[in-house]
DNA sequence: AAAAATTGAATGATTATTCAATACAAAACT
DNA sequence: AGTTTTGTATTGAATAATCATTCAATTTTT
């Protein structure tokens, strides 16, 4: 009833957009309610509550919970990658300040939170027994990984740093990613994103050690 | 019936360890069920199943489920600093030697393999939820850090490294560990434990440059 | 008035927890 | 030694709660 209402403001765009505002809306709830409840104990009516419709509607509309969930997943991965696409794609930008900005993005209070995190590590924890949170977190990471080596690469090039191939640099880079945020999740006062991003930084000045920006 | 015939058995012994056996019957079928089926599917009656007893005694035993998990995580937690307090307690042994037999030690396949790295990213995962778990897992990550640290600050002094604080080191190798734990979980085809360990020790490598054992 | 969107109560499945009944071991008694 | 009694360990079926899913009824839009 509430809801109609709401609807009744914006009828007068197409039909597609009025289905994609419950669409949105329940999957924001979604992810905001694993942030607040945890996985095991989103359900969906308190998803449904949160977004404000019904609990048949919820279900009726993404066929299943199984479904929901998934695209939630797909929603926050594409979120993210959004975030670091943007700036892998900016031109005329020296290597250097660009991976310095990928870092400044994945410690931004935006994709690092503890609500984000959460969620993230909520659906890790399931990688194993689903499928396709298995394939969408693995897509993800892998677009990542090979721009990451290809900057990697222009960096080594521009620094004549040989010792550390862009795999490697890469591969150290993206472990300590994961394993910063979730030290995020346990102890935010220590693990702030300012402390993260510069551990990070400060690793990237042991490779480079002759670059200033990463201090 | 068929469980009473195992007991018999081991009559002889004090009823304590007949309650221990038990009890740890219960433990490893938690951890086995956990990594096997996930912490969502994770039900009494599958855990009592595996460990050969009623659910209702399941139940009996640990009070409650929910203290049943508890245990499996302390136990789980036991099991690792163990490991690696043996070897912070070692005498006579060079620091970076040390510092080496860490690292093997956390990509041992004892303690990185699929099935552990499942339980223990099921449990992180409630971690914001469940005050017990954090509690757990910091008690843990603090002893951990703090004799790393010691460590680092002894190989420092040898090498005299000084761009680099011992907390930043011990910081930027505990994350690389979660992070790869996770990643093999993702993909145990690409983060062998060796591949991991060699990551590692090479992060070292970019710090104590004339060190040759980190090669 | 017809079609589409949305509701919310009913259903059926799952699951933690309880507890009366049973099996067992040890102790007490012939 | 054998039998009975007592206390403890264990069972498994019943209970009650939770939850995803369904769908007939209602509301809203066209």
């Amino acid at each position: 009833m509430m809801k109609a209402l709401v609807n009744k403001k914006s009828s007068e765009q197409a039909s597609e957009t009025e289905i994609s505002v419950n669409h949105q809306k329940l999957i924001d709830a979604t992810i905001e309610t694993i942030a607040k409840r945890g996985l095991a104990d989103t359900t969906i009516a308190h998803v449904a509550k949160r977004a404000k419709v019904s609990q048949g509607y919820a279900n009726f509309r993404f066929k299943s919970k199984d479904n929901l969930l998934i695209s939630s997943l797909q929603y926050l991965s594409d979120e993210y990658k959004k975030s670091w696409q943007k700036i892998f794609e900016e031109k005329n930008i020296d290597p250097i300040d660009r991976i310095i900005r990928i870092v400044q993005n994945d410690f931004s209070s935006k994709i690092a939170n503890r609500n984000k995190i959460s969620v993230w590590i909520a659906f890790y924890s399931e990688v194993k027994f689903r499928p396709s949170y298995l394939t969408i977190c693995q897509r993800q990471d892998e677009i990542y990984s090979q721009q990451m080596e290809k900057l990697v690469s222009e960096i080594n090039n521009i620094t004549s740093q040989k010792e550390f191939t862009p795999k490697e640099v890469s591969e150290t880079y993206h472990s300590m990613v994961d394993g910063l945020w979730q030290r995020i999740l346990f102890d935010p006062k220590i693990y702030t994103n300012e402390f993260c991003k510069n551990l990070v930084l400060k690793y990237f000045k042991s490779i480079y050690v002759n670059e200033d920006r990463f201090a």
